[in-house]
DNA sequence: ATAGCTGCAAATGCTTTGCAAGGCC
DNA sequence: GGCCTTGCAAAGCATTTGCAGCTAT
């Protein structure tokens, strides 16, 4: 792991971008240099948009949702499900899991090697499992 | 666990409401016979409407949503979070997880005894637990 | 040059709400 | 009778889409 400036210029934000296949436009720029640059982070779409306004990044929602699901798909982001009609996202896409604090909103990372499965049920006939999600709901 | 029969006028179901504090009015007692009457069932709002229809049961999509809300408010349902944008409502209220087909959309008990927690991180002063979800993600 | 992006606004889709009419206790 | 429920349609939200104009390569 290697130090991260914060800094506007930061190329390796622009390196990433380019090593998933995908143009380094302004907007993508600008949201994956405030999404990357301190480390890991979970926001919403809207959230992420109002933060780009805030730092007078001049882009559309529909460009926030966009940018968003193509990171994602590119691996550069994992989308994580809470409530219906809200949509996480998560610039930590290695093996982890999840405190969800109900009050406040607010997402914890647990590391994978905290929550063991002791047993699957028979994966049905060819059936590979691409992920397991596990997410603790917490009151306080 | 008792027999349970499947019959439209199956007392079961009454009582059922009546103990949850919910008046047995035509819709939910129809509803909670669709829910309850087979097994454990993963359902849509959508979904239990339209098979509402399919059994002449007249009702409004609204009053399913009504309905499905309180029945998980009084702890006859539990709702499940897969996707934004669909919730579904399970008719198995104890412990357990679920396998999810991403494909077919479809939805399987774990039972809890199947995945077992290693370690909590710490969970914050006067934070309490209120449920542990676990989703494996099928592909197939 | 050109395929890929963006912006805007309109459209979509699930879910909730408001309020009058109806039904359970 | 009184209060909880229902029904319908309209409102609400988060998200997606269509398409003209822009831009990175």
């Amino acid at each position: 792991m290697r130090a991260r400036s914060t800094t506007a210029s930061d190329p390796t934000v622009l390196e990433r971008l380019r090593g998933a296949g995908l143009r380094p436009t302004r907007q993508r720029l600008a949201l994956a240099r405030l999404l990357f640059a301190r480390g890991d982070r979970h926001v919403t779409a809207e959230a992420l948009f109002t933060e780009a306004k805030q730092h007078r990044v001049n882009l559309s929602l529909a460009t926030v949702y966009n940018a968003l699901h193509d990171f994602t798909g590119k691996g550069l982001l994992r989308e994580i499900v809470l409530d219906s009609n809200r949509s996480c996202f998560d610039t930590n896409t290695s093996d982890h899991h999840h405190f969800y604090f109900e009050r406040s909103g607010r997402l914890e990372d647990i590391p994978a090697e905290q929550v063991r499965i002791a047993a699957l049920p028979q994966a049905p006939d060819g059936a590979s499992v691409s992920r397991v999600d596990v997410i603790i709901r917490v009151d306080g």
